[in-house]
DNA sequence: TAGATTGTTAATCGATTAACAATC
DNA sequence: TAGATTGTTAATCGATTAACAATC
């Protein structure tokens, strides 16, 4: 629908617009905005002007305008929760992570099948058998699974988030999923960046 | 040097040919590693040919030697140590990734300002002050810095890294980074995913 | 040799950027 | 009106794909 690459930049524009918003800028221009972030003018421009005629011509963007709009494009005008399937060490750190509450979104609960996770004990949020996840779903009002399990489980776990009627799901197995065409799968690879890293060490040093 | 999206598709060919590797098939086509990954074999073909003629016409790819030249690409021939600055929820799960391991990325140790943090108690890895990263740099071999600090701090913090020696930086923080030219900075905006996803369910279903 | 699959070219697709008319 | 900045077009750049000659 929308070129990827431009939704992808819209979470940058949120946090910038944030801040504007917190000093009480109430207009500001594609170049202000273009420098802080890196970027050029003509992208923020284009990128925005998929979604209308946002701006001012003469003057820039009204601040609080533009950032109730993205926030619109992002899904962030209703808060989203999330269920987290896999009570490991990532699934915790994700379940504490400021940023996406920072963002809208909402873990509801965690699931595990290690009956030695379950209850209260872990933190402030819950964590369920996975068998529980459907009703659970339809209980807190979840929409997005993460699935924070072993490779070897996202398969069969991504089989339960679909049957208990999950269309999004926020993958962190290094795994391709096969769900049903109307499931969206978001992967999640968090040696991409690092090995990248360490591709430009072994050329520069070797 | 070479397109950004074929190197970040190495290390999904690391972890397919590592499977072939591990069920002793020793030569595997692109149209067959193709399907497995969900893309197509001529990218598979181009992406290669930028580091050679890696393949046998008529045959396939030699895994165990395919293997071996895309670690050798992703600089994981050398096993790679890792220095973590933010001891929080997201360092400490960070830490005990097995992902990591699994790609020859060794966490050596983890840096904090906070005393009581300090030590040994939070895992098998130690934390020290922040105001030993460089002395223990040198001491443990770390090359890369991984930034999971607070947004306000990772400026500050991206500064001693560089101070420390320290040319490659993995940041975790909202924020970017000014640093010198020959420090090179992969930005990881856990946000960006789900929010897509958000954005899908928002679409969709409002 | 016949069959298979690579390596590479050329075409296509998608994303970025420069430039500027429109307009506040 | 004069100055500024948007929104949009066209050019450029980079990445993907199809097709096939090269060759095992």
């Amino acid at each position: 629908m929308f070129p990827k690459a431009t939704i992808a930049r819209f979470p940058m524009y949120f946090r910038v617009l944030t801040e504007y918003n917190h000093q009480n800028i109430a207009l500001v221009s594609s170049e202000e905005m273009a420098q802080k972030l890196g970027i050029t003018s003509s992208q923020i421009r284009k990128d925005l002007s998929y979604f209308g005629s946002l701006g001012i011509r003469g003057a820039g963007y009204d601040v609080a305008y533009l950032l109730a709009k993205i926030k619109e494009v992002l899904g962030m005008d209703k808060s989203r929760r999330l269920a987290i399937i896999g009570a490991g060490k990532l699934g915790l750190a994700l379940a504490g992570y400021s940023g996406l509450k920072q963002h809208g979104l909402e873990v509801a609960a965690l699931f595990d099948t290690d009956d030695a996770k379950w209850g209260t004990n872990n933190g402030p949020l819950p964590v369920f058998p996975l068998t529980e996840l459907a009703s659970q779903k339809e209980k807190l009002g979840m929409e997005i699974a993460v699935l924070t399990v072993p490779a070897s489980a996202a398969q069969p776990v991504a089989n339960l988030a679909v049957k208990a009627g999950f269309k999004a799901l926020w993958n962190f197995a290094p795994v391709r999923l096969v769900v049903p065409k109307d499931v969206i799968v978001q992967y999640e690879d968090l040696v991409v960046g690092i090995l990248t890293l360490s591709h430009h060490l072994a050329r520069k040093f070797g």
